[in-house]
RNA sequence: GGGCGAUUAGCUCAGGGGUAGAGCGCCACGUUGACAUCGUGGAGGUCGGCGGUUCGAAACCACCAUCGCCCACCA
C-alpha cells in the first residue's frame, strides 16, 4: 500500500477534501429519499474578527448533527451566516481607525459605513475559511448576512408590522447609555459587577428651620439633579417634614419632600434622594409625583451645563471627587463609608454606563412572550438539557420592553421619517418621497439603527426568504433544532421563538440544544483580553511560540496585561501548539460536548484522538494490504467474524441512540471504544491467525477478508459524522472493495442496526476465547515472562463445552495467545506446579517448570484470592441479612447467591494451587 | 437578595439504587509484517461533609461546605 502512508498526515488530506467537498455540492439540501426536511440555522457569528473555539465547539456539534442526518437520508439544511454585531464591530473598525488616527466623526457616516463593508469583507471571509477548515458542512450557495438586502427588508418589515400593530413606540424613557459608545443598550447588554465603592452620607438642611435630612448615595455627582428628598409616608421621623422643602447642598436650590412608599425605612437614615433623570427608581418616582428631570451628565459621560458652572464638562467621575471635597469643606459631609454595589457596564467596551433619561424606540414585549412562554411550556419547543427552561422561563416572566434603538452608525437603520414641514412621524416600508400628511419633502430620516438582536431574532424565517412566501420557508421552517450556548439564551433564543411565532404563527424551532461554555486549562472564561483565546486553526494546523504571543497581545485595549499574557502563554505552550488535524479537534469537542456547564479546554484530549485518528488509519492499511485481491468464491465466517459484526451492531444502536438525545459525548466514547478496543484491539488480531494460516480454507479466509471490509466500511460511516475527513479518505480507497461505486461517503446511508448481524452465542463464545488469552496475558505479564515465548497450557476440570471451545479455537489462541499447546488434564492426572488463571470453573495452567519463580506466583495467587475473599465477604455479608433475602427482588438475591458460589469456587481453586506451590518448598 | 450548576483516580471527565469506569499521566515488560501517534500487564478512588429514605446509597431527599455561573432598582 504504498498509497497510504505509515502514519495519518491530516493537513493534506482536509485541504483535499475541503475543496471537494464543496465543488460537489453535497452539502446542498436536497430532498434524496424522501425523508423529511431537518434544519439547522447557525447562530451567526460576528464579523468582528476570527471565530474562537467557542464558535468551534458549537460550529462541530451542529455539523455532526447535520452530517448525520443527512446520510440518514433526511434532507438536511445547514444555513449559514454572519451577523453584523452593530456595536461590536463599530468598536472594532474604531480602533483601526484610529491606528490610522482617524476619528470616526470626522470621516462622516457614509465614509464609515463603506469602511464597516470593508471590513466586513475581511473578517467574513475570514469566518468562512475557518468554518471550511472544521468541516463545517454548510449550504453555501445559501450563505446570509444580517444586512444584506433580503434580511433588511424582513427586518424592515417586522418593524412596520409591529408598529402598526402599536407593539413598537417611542419615547422618552429611562435606558442604559455607554457614554464610550454613545448609544442606548438593552437591559440585557449591561452587565453587573460588584465594584468597591463608598456611601457618603449628606446633610440636606430643611429650608425653614435648623433641622436636617441625612441622605446617603453613592452617586454624589447627581445630587445636582436632585429635584426632590423621599421618605416613607409611615416613618414617624420624618411624617413632619413632608411638604417642606430642603435646600440641595451646592446647586443651593430649594426641593420638596416627599412620601413615596418605595423608600425603605430600614435603609440608611431612610430619607432618599431622587434623581429622575439618572437613577430608574427615582425616575419612576418623579413620574409619579411629576417631578422635573435635570439631565446631569451629559452623553459623553461628563457633567451637563445644567450641573452648573463649576462642573460643567468635568468627567462624571472627576466631578464625584471633587463634590465631595466641597462638600466636606462645608461640613456637610456626615461620614463616608464603604460600599459594595453592583455597577453596570456596556458588555461591550465595558465603560460604565449612565442612566439616563432619552428618546427611544421599545418594543412592547409582553404581548410577544405571552405565546412564548405558552411554546416552552406546552413542550412545542424543548431545551437540552430540560433545566435551562427555567432560566427561560425566569426571565420571560419578568421581561421589560426592549429598547430596540441605537446611536450608532453600523446597523439597520430605523425606518421612521420626520417631517420638517408638519413634524408628523411616519414608519414606512418604502422610502418615501413626501409627507403622507402635508405632502411637504423635508423629510428627514431616523438616524438610529436596531439593536443587532432585532435582526438576529428573526433569522430562523428571514434567512429563508420571508417575507415572501418562498419555497424554501415552506419546506424548512420550523427548523429542527438551535445549537448554542446558554449565555445567549435571552439575547437570541427568546426572541426568536417571539418573533417566529409572531410572523410565522409557529416556533422557529422545536428543540434547543445548550452545550457549555470553553474555559481555559484554570477554569478561566476565554476572552482576548485575558489572552487565553485560542484560534482552532492553530490547533488543527499547529502555531509556533512566536506566532501565538504575536495573536494574543496585538489588538489589546490594555498594554499592560501584555507581559503576563506572554508569561502565561510561554509557560503553558513552551513550544508553540501541535498541528492535530480537525477530525481530532472534532472528535475532542464531541467527547467534551457533556451535561455540564463548563467545558475545561485540556490538551491532553485532544493529542488522544489524533492518535485515535492514527489508529483508524492504520487499522485501514492492515485491512487494505489484506484485501487487495477479492474474488467472490465461497465463503465461511468464523465465530469471531459473527463476534465483531454483533459488537458493531451494538455500537450502531448506542450511537443512534445517543445522538437522538445529544449525546454526543457518549456516540464518541461508543465509537472510540469499538474501534481500538473491539476491532483493533481484538478483531484485527483474530483475524490474522485466519489470513495468515496454511491451515484456514479459502472460504475461511473469504469469510474474514469479507467482514474486514464490511466491517470496517461500516465503521467509517458511522465515525463519518465524528471525524470527517480522514473517514472519507479512507473511504474512499475501501468502498470499490466493497463494491461501492460513489463519489463520497458524504451522502452514503448511515449505518442501522441488522437483525441479521445480532449473535449472542458469538459474543459469548469470543468471550471465553477472549479470557483465556486475558488469563494467559497476565500471568505473563506478572511473572515476566516474554511475550514471545509460547507456553504450554493444561486445562483441569474443564467442561464439555470448554474442550469444544478450546480445540475450535486452538490455533487463535496459539497465535493470540501465544501459546505452545494447549492440553486437557483428565480428573485423575495430577498437573505439575503451575501458574494459574481462572475461567469460570475450569483451570488454565501454565507449567512452571523451568519459566517462573515460584514464589512470585505464589504471592500473585494470595493477592488475588484476597480481593476475591474481600468481595465474598461483602457478598455474604448481604446474603446473612434476613432483610436483604426478604426484600430485595429475588432476582437480586439469586444473582447474589450465584456470585457468592462462584467467587467460593474460585477462592478454593486458588487455596489448592497456593498449597500445592507451598508443597514444593 | 433570589436562582442554577459542579464536587468521582495525579489531571480532564463519563456513569448511576445491587461487583467503582474511560482517556491522559505513572510503573514494568516488549521494535511479533496495520499502528512506538503502538502493544501487553500493573499500581492508583472509604465517589466533598453530616443526616434521612431503603434490605441495600457513590447514586434518591434535606441540610452544610467549597468552587463557578445567571438574574436583581435597596439608595
Amino acid at each position: 500500500m504504498d498509497k497510504l502512508p505509515k502514519q495519518y498526515e491530516p493537513a493534506e488530506v482536509e485541504k483535499k477534501w475541503g475543496a471537494k467537498w464543496i465543488e460537489s455540492g453535497a452539502f446542498a439540501a436536497a430532498d434524496r429519499s424522501g425523508k423529511p426536511p431537518y434544519t439547522i440555522v447557525i447562530p451567526p457569528p460576528n464579523v468582528t474578527g476570527a471565530l474562537h473555539i467557542g464558535h468551534a465547539l458549537n460550529i462541530t456539534l451542529q455539523d455532526i448533527l447535520i452530517r448525520y442526518k443527512r446520510m440518514d437520508g433526511f434532507n438536511a439544511l445547514w444555513m449559514p451566516c454572519t451577523d453584523h454585531a452593530f456595536i461590536a464591530t463599530q468598536i472594532v473598525v474604531e480602533r483601526r481607525l484610529m491606528e490610522e488616527k482617524i476619528d470616526r466623526r470626522e470621516l462622516g457616516r457614509e465614509k464609515f459605513v463603506e469602511r464597516v463593508w470593508e471590513w466586513k469583507a475581511e473578517s467574513g471571509g475570514t469566518i468562512v475559511n475557518q468554518l471550511k477548515s472544521l468541516g463545517a458542512s454548510c449550504d453555501w450557495d445559501r450563505e446570509r448576512f444580517t444586512m444584506d438586502e433580503g434580511l433588511s427588508r424582513a427586518v424592515r418589515e417586522v418593524f412596520v408590522s409591529l408598529y402598526e400593530e402599536g407593539l413598537i413606540y417611542k419615547g422618552e424613557y429611562m435606558i442604559n447609555w455607554c457614554p464610550r459608545c454613545h448609544t442606548a443598550l438593552s437591559d440585557l447588554e449591561v452587565e453587573h459587577h460588584e465594584r468597591d465603592g463608598h456611601m457618603w452620607h449628606i446633610r440636606y438642611p430643611l429650608a425653614d428651620g435648623d433641622k436636617e435630612l441625612i441622605i446617603a448615595t453613592t452617586r454624589p455627582e447627581t445630587m445636582l439633579g436632585d429635584t426632590a428628598v423621599a421618605v416613607h409616608p409611615d416613618d414617624g421621623r420624618y411624617k413632619s417634614f413632608i411638604g417642606k422643602s430642603v435646600v440641595l447642598p451646592i446647586a443651593n436650590r430649594k426641593i420638596p419632600v416627599i412620601a413615596d412608599e418605595y423608600v425603605d425605612m430600614e435603609f440608611g437614615s431612610g430619607a432618599l434622594k431622587i434623581t429622575p433623570a439618572h437613577d430608574p427608581n427615582d425616575f419612576i418616582i418623579g413620574e409619579r409625583h411629576g417631578l422635573e428631570r435635570i439631565k446631569v451628565i451629559a452623553d459623553d459621560g461628563t457633567m451637563s451645563l445644567k450641573a452648573g458652572e463649576r462642573y460643567a464638562g468635568e468627567d462624571r467621575f472627576e466631578a464625584r471627587k471633587d463634590i465631595v471635597k466641597k462638600l466636606e469643606a462645608d461640613g456637610l459631609l456626615v461620614r463616608v463609608e464603604g460600599h459594595m454595589s453592583a455597577v453596570g457596564s456596556c458588555y461591550r467596551c465595558h465603560t460604565i454606563v449612565e442612566p439616563n433619561v432619552s428618546m427611544q424606540w421599545f418594543v412592547k414585549i409582553a404581548p410577544l412572550a405571552e405565546p412564548a412562554i405558552k411554546a416552552v411550556e406546552e413542550g412545542r419547543v424543548r431545551f437540552i438539557p430540560g433545566h435551562w427552561e427555567n432560566l427561560y422561563y425566569e426571565w420571560m416572566r419578568n421581561i421589560r420592553d426592549w429598547c430596540v434603538s441605537r446611536q450608532i452608525w453600523w446597523g439597520h437603520r430605523i425606518p421612521a421619517w420626520t417631517c420638517g414641514g408638519c413634524g408628523e412621524i411616519m414608519v414606512l416600508r418604502e422610502d418615501p418621497a413626501e409627507c403622507s400628511k402635508c405632502g411637504g419633502s423635508e423629510l428627514e430620516q431616523e438616524t438610529d439603527v436596531l439593536d443587532t438582536w432585532f435582526s438576529s431574532a428573526l433569522w430562523p424565517f428571514s434567512t429563508l426568504g420571508w417575507p415572501e412566501k418562498t419555497e424554501a420557508l415552506k419546506t424548512f421552517y420550523p427548523t429542527s433544532v438551535l445549537v448554542t450556548s446558554f449565555d445567549i439564551i435571552f439575547f437570541w433564543v427568546a426572541r426568536m421563538i417571539m418573533m417566529g411565532l409572531k410572523f410565522m404563527d409557529d416556533v422557529p424551532f422545536h428543540e434547543v440544544y445548550i452545550h457549555g461554555l470553553i474555559r481555559d486549562q484554570d477554569g478561566q472564561k476565554m476572552s482576548k483580553s485575558k489572552g487565553n483565546v485560542l484560534d482552532p486553526l492553530d490547533l488543527i494546523d499547529g502555531v509556533d511560540l512566536d506566532t501565538l504571543l504575536e495573536k494574543r497581545v496585538s489588538g489589546l485595549m490594555q498594554d499592560h496585561l501584555k507581559p503576563r499574557i506572554e508569561a502565561a502563554t510561554r509557560k503553558q505552550y513552551p513550544d508553540g501548539i501541535p498541528a492535530y488535524g480537525a477530525d481530532a479537534l472534532r472528535f475532542t469537542f464531541a467527547s467534551l460536548a457533556t451535561t455540564g456547564r463548563d467545558i475545561r479546554f485540556d490538551l491532553g484530549r485532544i493529542e488522544g484522538y489524533k492518535n485515535f485518528c492514527n489508529k483508524l488509519w492504520n487499522a485501514s492499511r492492515y485491512v487494505l494490504m489484506n484485501t487487495e485481491n477479492p474474488d467472490d468464491g465461497d465463503t465461511q465466517f468464523s465465530t469471531a467474524d459473527r463476534w465483531i459484526l454483533a459488537r458493531l451492531n451494538r455500537t450502531i444502536e448506542s450511537v443512534h441512540q445517543h445522538f437522538a438525545t445529544y449525546r454526543l459525548d457518549l456516540a464518541a466514547q461508543a465509537t472510540h471504544e469499538f474501534t481500538w478496543h473491539e476491532f483493533c484491539d481484538w478483531y484485527l488480531e483474530l483475524s490474522k491467525p485466519v489470513l495468515q494460516s496454511e491451515q484456514s480454507s479459502d472460504a475461511e479466509k473469504r469469510g474474514t477478508r469479507k467482514t474486514l471490509i464490511e466491517v470496517l466500511e461500516t465503521l467509517l460511516r458511522l465515525l463519518h459524522p465524528l471525524i470527517p475527513f480522514v473517514t472519507e479518505e479512507i473511504w474512499r480507497e475501501l468502498a470499490p472493495r466493497a463494491m461501492i461505486d460513489a463519489e463520497t461517503i458524504m451522502l452514503q446511508p448511515f449505518p442501522q442496526p441488522l437483525e441479521a448481524w445480532q449473535d449472542s452465542e458469538a459474543e459469548s463464545e469470543m468471550n471465553w476465547v477472549m479470557q483465556f488469552i486475558l488469563g494467559i496475558r497476565q500471568i505473563r505479564g506478572e511473572m515476566d515472562i516474554s511475550p514471545r515465548k509460547p507456553l504450554p497450557v493444561l486445562l483441569q476440570n474443564a467442561s464439555d463445552n470448554d474442550r469444544d471451545l478450546a480445540v475450535r479455537h486452538e490455533e487463535l489462541l496459539a497465535k493470540v495467545g501465544r501459546t505452545e499447546s494447549v492440553r486437557l488434564l483428565s480428573a485423575d492426572q495430577e498437573p505439575p506446579p503451575s501458574a494459574t488463571a481462572l475461567l469460570g470453573e475450569m483451570r488454565v495452567l501454565v507449567p512452571l517448570e523451568g519459566i517462573i519463580d515460584i514464589e512470585a506466583e505464589r504471592a500473585r495467587l494470595t493477592k488475588k484470592q484476597i480481593g476475591l475473599r474481600t468481595d465474598l465477604g461483602k457478598s455474604r455479608g448481604k446474603l446473612d441479612k434476613p432483610d436483604f433475602v426478604n426484600n430485595a427482588p429475588a432476582e437480586v438475591v439469586t444473582k447474589e447467591k450465584e456470585r457468592a458460589r462462584e467467587l467460593e469456587g474460585q477462592i478454593s481453586k486458588l487455596r489448592e494451587q497456593i498449597e500445592k506451590l507451598e508443597n514444593l518448598d
